[in-house]
DNA sequence: AAATTTCGTCATAATTTTGTCACAATAATT
DNA sequence: AATTATTGTGACAAAATTATGACGAAATTT
């Protein structure tokens, strides 16, 4: 099964180590930061359905991180406040943060907070399985079978097949690939996606043009 | 077949009894203590996959003896506790509780997360026989064969494969791994999961290519 | 207490991935 | 048709990741 993945952003690491276990008891896959920056490098690299953010952190505050976060990304927000002054809210809500979870809290509500959110966001975790002519993706196993043979897709090539799959018959262009593929601190050459699609098509065999150019914009994968 | 053997710390003689009554129709083998001194006594002489344990006792109370068994063992320990007061639970964490049931509870809960934690831990009591090619482990007698031979694995191996045959054709990342083999709160290097891996494969013989390198991610046992 | 086994880390080797470049091919424009 | 802009592709070296053997510390067994 496919876990959901959230990441735990907050200084003090037994606050952390403690919603961490609470997470992983209920199976969530939890990443964990200690600060902003982390925070939003793990962002970067991650697939993360779910954010839970301490406002109070040294260098980086939460509200800046989740207007990081936000410039990129409409993943749910729970930010972790400790005091419940309404002010604080009244920021939050305009940074888009999606829930407030009041410290001290017990970790039933931050579940049932959590939970609650996950599924007014429609994040669900499916061990998916899909089918493209003869081409097979199994995101449980990680692998990707093309006229039924098991093709060893690289990390790069899978996180754009996947990018693809999830904005099928869209056109993205090679900024929008980077910025989700490579994280949007990535600082090489538009280019290198061309060479990325040049590895896919080839290892996707006929299925291969379902990645269509689009000329002067990006690619875009036909379902 | 093999007996799970389940420790009952309660110094409430009628709801111990009813806890092993419980207990004993689900198939489980199980000791009584009725206070933390005979608890401790009884775990250290016997082989015990599991510890249901109140919190208030007289002498020694849950906590007490939790932090001694922990101080030799990861056996999982489920607590029983009085209040649903967050701050019992915020404590038990910290001395390596792994669930909690509140009193009071219905005796169909508590079987149901014994359950769920035997499980999680991976401690099986069926004396299941696998076969994959020519490696045949008998769960029961925790032993594994490789081509009719009896081969010797280590703790962490067989819990390492242990994990992957339960989560067969699933990609694992190494911290997913980490977690359930090693514990949640190992703090060591990521790639202690290689050097086990390569133990496992080279002990496995021509079975071993079973187990997969998922690059970027972790491995995965091929059935 | 001694012997044995297990375990984690490290250094190094082997392998795979990745980005860039140069040039070819193709499409759009003049 | 020629020119220009954009994309496709093979080659290659650097970078990243994984495999593996060795070693000593820790744990377990004898």
């Amino acid at each position: 099964m496919y876990q959901i993945n959230i990441l735990v952003v907050e200084d003090e690491e037994k606050l952390r180590k403690l919603i961490k276990k609470y997470l992983f008891l209920e199976g969530f896959h939890v990443h964990e930061a200690s600060n902003g920056v982390e925070a939003l490098k793990i962002f970067d690299t991650e697939t993360i359905d779910l954010v839970v953010l301490d406002v109070m952190m040294p260098f980086k505050n939460g509200y800046e991180v989740s207007k990081e976060i936000r410039k990129t990304s409409q993943v749910p927000i729970i930010m972790l406040t400790a005091r419940s002054a309404e002010d604080d809210k009244l920021q939050g809500f305009d940074v888009g943060i999606d829930d407030y979870v009041t410290k001290p809290f017990s970790t039933r509500e931050l579940m049932a907070r959590i939970k609650a959110l996950l599924k007014r966001t429609n994040v669900t975790s499916t061990n998916e399985k899909m089918q493209f002519g003869v081409l097979s993706i199994d995101t449980g196993a990680r692998r990707i079978l093309v006229d039924g043979e098991d093709m060893t897709f690289s990390p790069k090539e899978y996180d754009c097949l996947m990018y693809f799959v999830d904005n099928a018959n869209q056109a993205l262009s090679r900024e929008q690939i980077l910025n989700r593929v490579w994280g949007f601190d990535y600082f090489g050459d538009d280019r290198t996606v061309d060479t990325v699609i040049k590895r896919l098509r080839k290892k996707m065999g006929v299925e291969g043009d379902r990645i269509q150019t689009v000329r002067g914009v990006g690619y875009r994968f036909e379902v």
